[in-house]
DNA sequence: TTGTAAGCGTTATCAA
DNA sequence: TTGATAACGCTTACAA
């Protein structure tokens, strides 16, 4: 494949300066019909397509946002990237995503590239929220911004969901319902999201005059299906008298792997074990028993991140801020029987 | 903010000349250790980041292949993506995903902001295999891979599975399990893929010797779950002399809705209607009634299409290839009783 | 070992 | 209306 051409060969083929082709690019209306046709004309038979390095070289700013997410096969993270491709689109820019997978090593390495290419703004949703690589990008002038996680300082700005209310929430519920011997499933602890929800989780147990030792922690390795039907059998393996009637899941894969484990083992939601997920993902309402979950508003987050991060590299008077959602109960037959 | 430092700028700082600040970045060896040392200071000092444009727009080509798909919240995708993935980082290059979401004008401006940023390559699953934009990206020299699509003529390199073969491993395995009277359940027929799976659906029945009629073709207008709900309501009108026992269904998440729509009614999968899916995602096993479902080896598709579009972009001897995969069928509850 | 200078493709300024 | 030229930041001959 022969060199791409470039304004300089468009020049010659149509007989005009360099400096005329480029207006008949970037001012169409400074070049007289009859010469933009044929430049234009010399356009098309080279194949002429921009060469967006050079236009950034010299603009010193790309035409790209991106989003560094977790796990592209968590349909949380897929609905914040398409909230935030939304935004990006009405302000005619490209939102591309990165696959972190978990793995800081590959974090770091996709958002020392997206500083190199000079992006106009980048949202992630970090490994670790207070790792060095987010200040390197800060220091190196690159818009960042944090989504679905939050840090104490006010370094960045951030979006999120109250957890704390949503762990609230799920457990009010749960108790409004009746009952009374309930487990926490989720983990690691080092996830703010787990410690957060759970917290919620004990306000509601306390408000409600619960003993603490009827709220059963199960610790969990991490939010996927197949922990959440590890833990069923962790639940199922409680003596009868000491079993919890209802489990609260971390996130909504836990609970479909839990979900999955009790009816195997031939137990029935919700009689024998009510269940509450989180995010609401599109699964959960599609379960065989319909999910209760609570609902977080995804691409809100995504657009709101995006919105954030085009200011902060707009605005020289940016201000950093915190935008806390407010995260919503959906009641589903896995709680109502 | 102020202007990111350039390497003029750590020259200056470093009291060396820019050919020395460029030499410690590209041949560290060739510099002595104490200017080296005395570089590497003033460029912490000063938090230079290379500006990839300019390393670009110098060497002719970037380091980043994208991949342009259809919908980031089916989990196939995102699998074949992380198989791109891994092939992406063994070449030191990075992966940005574009999500088209099915709609041809943001695939064309992806593409076209692809091929201007004059990335290495570009893997896509294209909402209409034939659509002129393909051939636009050729003609610009971008190398370009169709993923999980085909097209009759050779102009391009692309991976795809055998679905005609999936389509019969489906229905060879509900005829084996004795079922007469089967329904096919997906749609648009536009898409390739219900073509030739419904061919290959159609191969086993005949081989089978069983009367067409009895082969229920149910249109869907997409490949979701709320779809797949619909269907079921339709299987479950049909009068129950000429109700199918069993539905194949295009991919998991159809299979999903129709398994939901069921057990909503009282239904019991398998007794009442085996199913079988397609895709085997990691919904399909997680589902209260685990999925029989066709796999395909999504990772394998990613990784070789990648390496098909580095060869493009490296080998000037570079032959198209049609590369297909063979699909497997994973038997589980949902046609096993 | 270090420095100088040209050039990648684009845009924008200024002059013709 | 069009053309010549400088500049963006980097890499790489080549010269010192």
């Amino acid at each position: 494949m022969a060199r791409a051409s470039s304004v300089k060969d468009v020049a010659a083929r149509a007989h005009v300066s360099l400096g005329t082709v480029s207006n008949v690019l970037n001012r169409p209306e400074r070049v007289s019909p009859a010469t933009r046709a044929k430049v234009e004309q010399a356009m098309r038979d080279l194949g002429f397509v921009r060469n967006e390095s050079a236009r950034q070289l010299r603009a010193g700013r790309s035409r790209t946002l991106a989003y560094v997410l977790l796990d592209a096969r968590n349909p949380f993270f897929t609905d914040v990237a398409q909230g935030a491709e939304l935004a990006a689109e009405s302000a005619g820019l490209s939102l591309f995503l990165c696959h972190s997978g978990n793995r800081p090593s590959r974090e770091a390495d996709y958002l020392a590239h997206l500083v190199e290419q000079r992006v106009q703004g980048i949202l992630v949703t970090p490994v670790d929220p207070h790792a060095a690589v987010l200040d390197d990008v800060r220091r190196n002038g690159t818009p960042l911004v944090i989504v679905d996680r939050t840090r104490e300082d006010a370094e960045f700005c951030s979006v999120a969901v109250d957890d704390v209310l949503g762990g609230r929430l799920a457990v009010e519920h749960l108790v409004e319902a009746g009952h009374t011997r309930v487990a926490f499933i989720g983990g690691p602890e080092t996830i703010g999201q787990v410690r957060d929800r759970l917290a919620g989780a004990r306000q509601a147990w306390a408000a409600a005059g619960l003993p603490d030792d009827q709220l059963t922690v199960i610790a969990t390795d991490a939010l996927t299906v197949a922990e959440g039907r590890s833990a069923g059998e962790r639940v199922m393996g409680i003596g009868s008298s000491r079993r919890p009637t209802a489990a609260f899941c971390v996130n909504d894969l836990l609970a479909l792997g839990l979900l999955q484990q009790l009816s195997t083992a031939g137990l029935s939601v919700p009689r024998d074990l009510a269940i509450v997920g989180y995010d609401d993902i599109e699964y959960a309402a599609a379960a065989a028993v319909p999910l209760t979950s609570v609902r977080q508003p995804r691409q809100e987050l995504g657009r709101r991140a995006a919105e954030l991060v085009l200011d902060e590299a707009e605005d020289p008077d940016h201000q950093h801020q915190q935008v806390v959602f407010t995260p919503e109960l959906v009641a589903r037959r896995s709680t109502l029987g």
